[in-house]
DNA sequence: CGCGCCGTTGACCATGATCAAGGGGAGTGG
DNA sequence: CCACTCCCCTTGATCATGGTCAACGGCGCG
């Protein structure tokens, strides 16, 4: 339980400038019974922290060693792994989402964390020993949730990457921010990007010119509206039967 | 606690026909810990039941009650996920992994998995309620860091699929599954593959015959030697070299 | 023996990567 | 304020990787 309130503190910042975005709650947060553990009887909890971030600051870096597990609560923040100075985006997280989370048991980061506009986030403070064995169990059980959601997030994304064509994975990409921000606007559902094509095209296994092409032909065939970082998707049914993947009639046969 | 010994037990099969293959002992299985942890005083453990598996059987099918993670001491196992009558892949468990362990937190298996060879199995039998919340703390941490690993590698394997060239796919397969089964012989590494070329095909996201003319491609080369699911990986080092994803010079830009 | 599945090979072609180039916006220094 | 730079986004031209279609031999099995 022993926590040191030191250099390790100094992302947080504590700024009072007005975020342009709306705010996740902490009904709507994944880590809200992970909170609660922590804090059961009073309102003030030792182990969580808010704080804002600038675009571009980091949250964590790869090979730092674990101290807690950050849950966005506005804006967005990317995790990217370095192979051989080849940066390689592995996921995006929205407010609601768990950044961290596969560190929890090998006490590691695995990958970089990085704000990609303003954000806030509630940073949990744990050790490894603290998330892993001197917990209390409904916190343990927690954690084999959120982590187990994670995985079946990164089987599926496998699908996609093995299955689906550019344009399949741009129109699931499209949809899945849609589905995190869905304020349907009477012209479609409005999105602001926070991220850069590099990223989007980097995180979907496309060239960015690929991503730009298919962009404008989505925007010539009247599926959506792009002008740089702001997307209005005008025609939602038609991307769903887009992302739909094409059936192959093949069965599943029962031989080895 | 209840376990009921009813129609779910009929893939156990106690016949004693000598399976050709050498069998993980408990030491280097990864669910070591798990079945301690449930039997921590006499060696008796009611939950674990040892089970052989005809090749094409199953030992659960997407969709059926959590009841229990497999771990695989012999033979071989396939995950697959059915999307409108479309197989795919989820991944492949050999002796020392772990099946099903995606299920742990939502009481639903999410894959069908199929043995591909004769295989011998340990089913440890848990209640959701038993994984998630009335396990011992080390039992629970156990599971995380179960899940946390295959969290990891599932993540590896999207930057594999986002990255790589077939060949690329291919030569770290065949590299993985010499790790597994690192029989270094005088003449190179000798694999025999328990499943079909569809199977792996499929997994890596490729064609079967992209696969097959790349299988060709290697032997001409003479990076290896194959025949139906025999293979003999021959010069290693220069399959990691074809493994290892090409340098690209992009620094990772501090902006959003 | 016929059937079905597996593995293989050939021919063809589409998707998408690569190379090249240019406009626009933000930040910086003269 | 302007010149300069850098990065982001976009578009065009070209080409290679790899997917699709078709066909065939081998093998196990009813």
């Amino acid at each position: 339980m022993t926590k040191q309130t030191t250099a390790s503190d100094r992302w947080l910042q504590e700024n009072i400038t007005p975020l342009g975005q709306a705010r996740v709650p902490c009904r709507q947060c994944s880590m809200q019974a992970v909170c609660d553990t922590l804090a059961p009887e009073d309102g003030i909890n030792p182990h969580v922290r808010r704080g804002r971030l600038g675009g571009g600051q980091l949250l964590f870096q790869a090979g730092d060693t674990f101290h807690g597990v950050y849950a966005v609560t506005a804006g967005a923040v990317k995790t990217i792994a370095m192979l051989d100075k080849d940066p390689q985006v592995v996921d995006f997280h929205f407010p609601g989402d768990t950044v961290g989370l596969d560190a929890v048991d090998s006490g590691v980061y695995t990958y970089t964390a990085r704000a990609l506009t303003e954000t806030l986030v509630c940073r949990v403070d744990l050790s490894q020993a603290e998330s892993l064995g001197e917990g209390f169990p409904v916190f343990q059980s927690e954690m084999i949730r959120l982590i187990g959601e994670q995985l079946r997030h990164e089987q599926s994304l496998s699908i996609l990457l093995r299955k689906q064509s550019a344009e399949q994975r741009i129109a699931t990409f499209l949809l899945s921010l849609a589905g995190a921000s869905m304020w349907s606007q009477p012209r479609g559902v409005e999105l602001q990007l926070p991220m850069a094509r590099k990223d989007i095209a980097n995180y979907l296994g496309v060239a960015v010119e690929t991503l730009c092409r298919l962009f404008k032909r989505m925007q010539d065939e009247g599926l959506l509206e792009s002008d740089g970082r702001f997307v209005r998707l005008l025609d939602v049914a038609a991307l769903k039967e887009l992302a739909r993947p094409a059936e192959r009639h093949e069965e599943e046969a029962c031989p080895a």
